[in-house]
RNA sequence: GGCGGCAUAGCCAAGUGGUAAGGCAGAGGUCUGCAAAACCUCCAUCCCCCAGUUCAAAUCUGGGUGCCGCCUCCA
């Protein structure tokens, strides 16, 4: 069995070959630092931190870059609207990128390279552009010559044609640069200085990159001309990787940019692209801290995690109330399963809580089923079915121990099992903190507890029912779970 | 208008020629004074529609319909 990856640019399902053998150079296109990120962001990014973990997992050792887009016309427009500089409005939002991706689990990459850190590297390709043909400068802009590359379209699957067909009288409003191009298609390496704005000097005169070519530039510089992996969000298509392509194969004597180039598929929110120009988009944050489910729950990170990963990642997915808290009664189901060991496995006479899984037959069975799920083109929805079902028989068990009735199970084979689940779910980066089961959910401590159940036993006893049920009630606002059995005192937890 | 993609139960979703995974929600049962939690059982004769290929199709082909994305910055 072997890993199949999609890839956009044949349309089919590839079998997965590395340049050289068991490694990966992984390129992902990162955001524009001018807001805050959304859950779409969100969703691209717990994607291709999966996808990382995976293959990691599978014994590649990847080399994974994703970069910081620190020059734009929005970070500009936004420095004018906090009344801060391009460079501060940059920095401010990378670090609220590092605050919200960390809190979804979601890896650092191995380097974050910045436009601006790259002016030397972005001006030496542009020369090399235009010496080979394939750029032009006017009046300060230098453009990529799009005619000059018989391949341009092979990514997104359209042509030149297609392309003026389509754009009619749209193009040329658009751009008032349209002029100096040779091609209405032909697009910005460099962009002459406006007053006011941040520069750097070039053989062009003062000036800054255009967006595509900073992505060429530092691909080649920290991963080298060919990579295996360039993946982003599907709205990236065209034009920004078809020209990445252009420029860099161009560049490179036609040598492939990279072998295979992955697209993860858009959130929506009623129905439409959750996007900043559309304004239908919920940050990260937001979700994280305000939200509230349809059970008036706030939204645990690791429910944003499993929301992503039940979709196939190339289809468009629904943000929705109804969507979000399934996903957190999901969650809250494997999260049980993963707790299991650290609650129980005492109990249950394990020499130890180490959730390192060893290969026995049970271990191995289940881990096969969720990698031929996952080598098929990343099908974590599918792998999800394994941990699924991992975690509802562990929970089982563990409800059987919590009710005080009698466990058959074998405890090593649970161990296997929760081991399992440990590992498995955390190649999809979903973890769990131990530590919850100490936090005292409840203000009442154990003896004021067992105080009140006697108590509340006596008012059963007398059928004060009145009594027992406002005793119960004052327990549930607690969190505390309170098992009725007939001729047995009353059992009790945090819930 | 051009290009690309998707349509499976109440909802999310897997399945790519051999007779419909999994999750959430829901129903019934066990338990309980009643609950709650949990457990057990049930929950698509059928995969947007119409034709065709085949012994056999949700899966392949052709034609519709609907929805979405890109064509401007976009994860």
């Amino acid at each position: 069995m072997s890993l199949t990856i999609y890839n956009t640019l044949t349309r089919t399902k590839e079998p997965f070959q590395t340049l050289t053998p068991n490694r990966v150079k992984m390129y992902c296109c990162g955001v524009t630092v001018y807001d805050y990120c959304h859950l779409g962001h969100a969703r691209s990014y717990i994607v291709w931190d999966t996808v990382r973990r995976y293959l990691q997992w599978r014994g590649y050792a990847v080399e994974y870059v994703q970069n910081f887009t620190d020059i734009d016309d929005k970070i500009l427009k936004r420095a004018d609207v906090e009344q801060s500089s391009m460079q501060a409005v940059a920095e401010k939002y990378t670090a609220a990128y590092f605050e919200d991706l960390h809190r979804l689990n979601v890896r650092d990459a191995d380097s974050y390279p910045l436009a601006t850190k790259h002016i030397q590297e972005i001006q030496d390709l542009i020369a090399d552009l235009e010496t080979k043909g394939f750029a032009y400068a006017v009046d300060g802009d230098v453009y990529f010559r799009v005619r000059r590359f018989d391949e341009y379209g092979k990514l997104s699957k359209r042509n030149l044609e297609d392309l003026r067909a389509g754009a009619g009288e749209r193009v040329e409003a658009a751009d008032p640069d349209q002029i100096k191009k040779e091609d209405p298609f032909d697009f910005a390496l460099w962009k002459a200085a406006k007053p006011g704005e941040p520069s750097w000097e070039s053989p062009w005169g003062n000036g800054r990159p255009g967006w595509h070519i900073e992505c060429s530039a530092m691909i080649q510089k920290q991963l080298g001309d060919t990579i295996d992996i360039h993946c982003g969000g599907g709205d990236l298509v065209f034009p920004h990787h078809e020209n990445e392509i252009a420029q860099s194969e161009c560049a490179h004597d036609r040598r492939p940019l990279s072998t295979y180039w992955m697209h993860n598929g858009m959130v929506k929110l009623s129905g439409e692209k959750m996007s900043k120009s559309l304004g239908n988009f919920i940050t990260i944050r937001k979700l994280l801290d305000d939200y509230r489910d349809g059970n008036h729950q706030p939204i645990d990170p690791m429910t944003v995690r499993l929301f992503v990963l039940t979709a196939q990642y190339r289809k468009p997915m629904d943000f929705s109330d109804a969507s979000i808290t399934a996903a957190g009664q999901s969650w809250q189901t494997i999260k049980d399963g993963m707790l299991f060991g650290y609650e129980f496995g005492e109990k249950l006479g394990w020499d130890n809580l180490d959730p390192i899984r060893a290969d026995t037959p049970a271990t191995i069975a289940e881990v096969d089923r969720f990698r031929t799920a996952a080598d098929d083109d990343f099908n974590f929805a599918e792998g999800l079915v394994v941990v699924f079902e991992l975690a509802k028989e562990l929970r089982k068990v563990g409800n059987i121990i919590t009710h005080d009735s009698e466990q058959t199970a074998d405890p090593m084979l649970l161990k296997d099992k929760w081991q399992t689940l440990i590992e498995l779910a955390g190649v999809l980066g979903l973890e769990v903190n131990p530590d919850e089961l100490k936090v005292q959910v409840s203000g009442l401590s154990d003896a004021e507890i067992e105080s009140l159940l006697t108590e509340r036993q006596i008012a059963r006893a007398n059928k004060d029912f009145a009594t027992s049920d406002r005793i119960r009630a004052q327990l549930t606002e607690e969190k505390i779970v309170v098992i009725d059995k007939a001729g047995v005192p009353s059992t009790w937890y945090r819930g």
